[in-house]
DNA sequence: AAGTAAAAATTAAACGTTTAATATTGTGCA
DNA sequence: TGCACAATATTAAACGTTTAATTTTTACTT
């Protein structure tokens, strides 16, 4: 591979003048620029951004982590990324951990997880990035990354307990709001609720936003209205009769999978979802837009929250000291009315 | 952040000392290697490898350029491609090209397109990667990895027509060989087949499979059996008319949303799919699992593929003279029967 | 005590750039 | 002709490492 300084040898001009050139500087006359350039195609010269990173010492990158991008999710939050750190001229290092793939269900209690986050955290460094977010993809709320750091860092869709840590979240309290409103509207007062796992603050946040929901409508919140799920098509399936014997008319599962699961209960028993009892989900996955009828569910704002994760991160670059972002932003979900929900009668 | 050069200030030793005590060199007093040792920890020093980078002109880096990392298959193959360097301690550097985004589907036939991919592809070579993975996410065969690249390039999951490029493709025509043997081992010989889009050359290959195993087993090919599908859910409705007319017991859909349309048509016609009419698919996306009988179907082995594209990069680059590597590597399939072909009695 | 080999440490150049500080030209004008 | 000044071009140091070549120190032999 050619280098400036084989140009410089081969045009008679000194390395600084080449460079100066290559990088549109002004004081070099229009025939040796010409030469130079003609030199540069002909020997198809590319500069080595290594070298220009030593000197230069900003790298216009950013680390990206993620927990796994196989996981549904994941991979729009970092097109999110991408498409923003385009725009401003950045470039991502993605680091795909891979963790379910290695830990399966337990890694949160596990030291190696976070000392294999803070491995990559560092290896990261060490290729000068200026910047990190890390793209969650699980449902706790876990400090994984270490708050000393020489950079900033961001987390993406995940919750995090750390002050220092910006996180960027889906505003599912405003989400749940919306769909619930929606079966609100269509005539519905009985909502029963499948949860997700308890200890998930997704599913707390889902919670609240149903609760206000049923407040701001003038309707009564009823305990036993909500059945706890794990997140799973079979959770969806095994509360159904519970909600049903509630005499509920519409349910609200916090997934879709749980919607899945609530459609095949209903069916065996030989009810028509969306028309005898009314389902709604939550995440738009794929495969909620085949169910028959199609689900009416909540988008989740995944390239949005990577967008804004690498807004907010570059923004800390411009003005290193001013971390005067708020700890917590929330990004509003779309509501994706389908199918599913039925208007009924008082 | 610390260098070398402080620690050796520090430390009252020169550079080369440190240098060597931290890359495990011999030729330094344990009385030494324990002060510098514990300056790197004081001073929390992290090497600089775009410095050790330019030195030693090793990255071990390879670029990874995909399409659209939110397309089915993209994730899993990627996730491949990082297993095997993780092994190998080689790092990826992972482009998005946000092909679709971009240019809608008329990509293939523009020269910004094939520029993109050049300039991405000459960013990374400047960044000193030291082969490249090209991820295709469509159908065509396009030659669009420029040929005299200084570094070894490799095309996965798409097909190219350049001779330079070896690829790593799905065995598409051993994929159906399979899921239509298994269809005629239930005792179907009527087997109607809907293709996805003529020019692809995953069509053409799956049309194959499906003719070999019938030639194998004695049946007669009925070019009146095959109608010609366009990869959507609609062309699979549309297209079960036409086979039903041919009185199939079978019906073959090059993948799993056309099946699922053809799932729509038959119980408008009343016909329970998997048991009038059986039913079989490719792919295995997720949602083929919840059709109702979950669909029989083919697993792309898209996570083999990745592994296996490193594989070959990575050979290259031991022995770079020798580019023994055939042009086309095939890597095979696994069936996933589940319920929707059944057997019938002769 | 001198000589020598092994062990430990240092020097200095190099990797491919950028960039501030100089130096060399060329041109117009008195 | 000589001077000033702009326009071009060059020099040399620096970025943080690695590494071959060299020097210094230590320890052992006789």
């Amino acid at each position: 591979m050619a280098t400036i300084k084989e140009i410089a040898r081969e045009c008679n001009v000194s390395v600084a003048t080449v460079s100066n050139i290559l990088n549109h500087k002004p004081g070099a006359s229009d025939e040796t620029r010409k030469m130079v350039m003609k030199k540069v195609k002909e020997l198809n010269y590319t500069p080595n951004s290594v070298a220009r990173n030593l000197k230069t010492k900003n790298s216009r990158s950013i680390g990206v982590i993620v927990e796994d991008m196989t996981i549904f999710s994941v991979p729009d939050i970092v097109d999110g990324i991408t498409e923003h750190c385009e725009e401003k001229n950045y470039q991502i290092l993605l680091i795909n951990l891979r963790l379910f793939k290695k830990f399966q269900d337990t890694y949160y209690h596990r030291d190696d997880y976070y000392s294999m986050v803070k491995d990559e955290i560092w290896k990261l460094i060490s290729k000068q990035v200026e910047g990190i977010i890390y793209v969650a993809a699980h449902e706790r709320t876990i400090r994984c990354i270490p708050e000393d750091l020489p950079i900033p860092a961001v987390m993406a869709y995940g919750y995090t307990e750390s002050e220092k840590v910006p996180s960027v979240v889906v505003n599912d309290e405003g989400g749940a709001y919306q769909i619930i409103k929606h079966i609100i509207d269509q005539g519905h007062s009985r909502i029963g609720v499948i949860t997700g796992k308890n200890d998930s603050p997704h599913a707390q946040e889902r919670l609240v936003g149903y609760q206000r929901a049923l407040y701001e409508n003038g309707i009564l919140y009823n305990p036993s209205f909500v059945c706890v799920g794990d997140w799973t098509r079979t959770s969806g399936y095994q509360c159904t009769d519970r909600l049903l014997e509630q005499n509920v008319t519409a349910i609200f599962c916090m997934n879709d999978l749980m919607a899945g699961g609530v459609y095949d209960r209903l069916e065996e028993l030989e009810l028509r979802p969306g028309e005898d009892i009314s389902v709604a989900g939550y995440d738009n996955r794929e495969l909620s837009g085949y169910y028959k009828p199609p689900l009416s569910t909540i988008t989740l704002p995944l390239h949005d929250i990577g967008y804004e994760a690498s807004e907010i991160i570059l923004k800390m670059l411009e003005k290193e000291n001013e971390d005067g972002t708020e700890a917590v932003h929330r990004v509003n979900c779309y509501p994706l009315i389908r199918k599913s929900v039925k208007k009924i009668k008082e």
